[in-house]
RNA sequence: GGCCCCAUGGUCAAGCGGCCUAAGACACCGCCCUUUCACGGCGGUAACUCGGGUUCGAAUCCCGAUGGGGUCACCA
């Protein structure tokens, strides 16, 4: 006689490493979505906070030829973030595989067992029927729901479908009856009744799982006891409640996380600009700086601090300080959050960080070889309080890097289109050639003297020069920028902005290294 | 449309019955610092969706309305 809770065993949650399980459970759609990559952040804040362990399923059950590389997109931006995920792709685990394409044969088992249960049914009825009672349904205003014909069908007529040469999903008998209460440990109690919900489909004719059934499934199976993802699934939690009721299993707790929103309240998608964690690491965010913003973004400390470093997030993060409501997405705090992360992370490590933007922009080469690296460290120190992102740092350094730069037409305009303003440059330049040291002090001593001698204001001189130098009206302090540039440089290009003021020009237009893009302010420039 | 969730400034948010004539941050606006731009400092504008209750007392509790969102597939 078949024991019907033979193959519950004990709860696999019970032979596992850590007390506390959970997961992140993307599809493989291309790219690490911002709105996933906070669930992530979230999961993987509770197990560290938890001393548990972080587990990555890739649900890959949908057709998808790139998944291969989807999933390396998805896992390589993890880890850039710094996820890393104790089991899943590459780090394997105790219950793998964690791609769901891979767990079929445990899907079709389960599916045996529920349909042996008497709690799923076969149905052969075909999408196009299903269309059209959805449809006529919808006509006469009633729900469009599955109308249950295939739930109690005598083998007979079972047999005549199966001649007929169609092919079955399985279904659940979900109750008539009763509610279905999930206690959520965001939202509290929360009851839905059964009579609403649908015989909805297991498994799909095709022999793979949906959504619900494989979700289930797996969070059975690899023992997960908390299950925080996005808000958009509470709807599905009583279905899902369901089927782990069907198998007699216990359900994981369930925390649904509010929902980040567009700009215009909507479900973030592509068309809100950028929604992807890649295209912000491309314009030059840093992955403290995302993570930072995006734990914020419904979570907040006990302290009410605004900056905390991972260590510290992890430390201090708990579910029961995360807000119910959704949050909409602007860009514009994430953006003084790189600001920030940028003038205070360590200057090796900025360096490096900042060495692949300018390599794009053809301003370096690399690999870097030392002088160029101290250079751009130089150069990093004397700027970066003055970027967002590492994405402007061609654009604000070409001229350390060239000697063609471009000149910003309304500077030219205000400081070197007189004739004493080339002469100042004159000055400013014998100067400077006479001096026996060129750096910060020297230029700065030189230049002050000067401008007292001359019995002007400091910026009558300064202003012509910084233009003369960098062809822009903006950026480090002067002396810092002849230091950089060093006396041969400094001194070429005085003489040279010198002349082209006294023959009134034509002054080079600046160059296009490709604007700054600051993801999602694309639509406020407009 | 049914069901579910949510509701404090432009945005993120603190607040969990009296401490609220409501924090903090971003953004914005002034002022200061200053060779520019930033950074930094100081200050300012700006919110409890509405209506009923409960209570001595409500941003906080209850109900309703309104608004927003999610979800209703052989997608995940």
């Amino acid at each position: 006689m078949d024991n019907p809770n033979k193959t519950n065993g004990a709860d696999p949650r019970a032979d596992l490493p850590g007390e506390v399980r959970v997961r992140f459970a993307p599809s493989p759609t291309g790219y690490l979505h911002i709105g996933g990559a906070r669930t992530a952040l979230f999961n993987w804040l509770f197990a560290a906070r938890n001393g548990g362990r972080f587990i990555l399923r890739i649900e890959d059950t949908d057709f998808s030829r790139k998944v291969e590389d989807s999933t390396r997109q998805i896992t390589s931006t993890m880890r850039w973030l710094g996820l890393q995920w104790d089991e899943g792709p590459v780090a394997g685990g105790p219950v793998g595989p964690y791609f769901q394409s891979e767990r079929l044969d445990l899907y079709r088992k389960a599916a045996d067992e529920l349909k042996a249960r008497g709690a799923a049914y076969d149905c052969y009825c075909t999408p196009e029927e299903l269309a059209e009672r959805r449809e006529e349904a919808r006509r006469l205003g009633r729900d469009p729901r599955y109308d249950g014909r295939c739930r109690n069908l005598a083998e007979e007529d079972r047999r005549r479908l199966v001649a007929e040469g169609r092919h079955s999903v399985l279904r659940l008998k979900t109750p008539k009856e009763g509610q279905t209460v999930v206690e959520d440990l965001i939202r509290g109690t929360v009851v839905f009744d059964n009579a609403l919900l649908d015989d909805y489909v297991l498994m799909k004719s095709d022999g793979v799982p949906t959504y619900n059934f494989a979700c289930v499934v797996d969070d059975h199976a690899m023992g997960m006891t908390h299950v925080i993802r996005a808000d958009e699934h509470l709807s599905n939690t009583p279905k899902q409640m369901i089927i782990y009721r069907a198998f007699g299993w216990d359900p994981p707790t369930f925390a649904h996380v509010p929902m980040i929103l567009a700009p215009d309240r909507s479900k973030l998608s592509k068309r809100h600009g950028a929604t992807s964690v890649e295209e912000f690491q491309e314009a030059g965010y840093l992955p403290e700086a995302i993570v930072n913003y995006l734990v914020f973004l419904g979570w907040s400390p006990e302290g009410g601090e605004e900056v905390l470093s991972v260590d510290e997030l992890r430390r201090q993060f708990s579910l029961d300080r995360v807000t119910k409501n959704a949050a909409i997405y602007d860009t514009t705090k994430l953006t003084w959050m790189n600001g920030h992360y940028i003038r205070t992370i360590d200057l090796d490590r900025l360096t490096d960080l900042s060495i692949p933007f300018l390599a794009k922009a053809g301003l370096v080469t690399e690999p870097v070889d030392p002088s160029t690296r101290s250079f751009v460290k130089a150069i990093l120190t004397a700027l970066r309080d003055r970027v967002k992102t590492l994405g402007e740092l061609p654009e604000v350094t070409v001229y350390f890097f060239r000697d063609e730069f471009g000149f910003d037409p309304k500077g030219v305009q205000k400081h070197l289109s007189s004739t004493d303003a080339a002469g100042l440059l004159d000055q400013a330049r014998a100067v400077l050639a006479g001096l026996p040291r060129f750096d910060v002090e020297a230029c700065e001593t030189a230049y002050r003297g000067l401008i007292e001698s001359l019995g002007i204001k400091g910026g009558a001189l300064i202003h012509p020069t910084r233009v003369a130098l960098t062809g822009r009206t903006i950026g480090p302090g002067l002396f810092d920028i002849m230091a950089l540039l060093g006396r041969e440089r400094t001194l070429t290009r005085l003489e040279k902005a010198s002349a082209t003021a006294r023959e009134g020009g034509p002054w080079p237009e600046p160059v296009d290294l490709g604007y700054p893009t600051v993801p999602g302010q694309a639509a406020k420039t407009s």
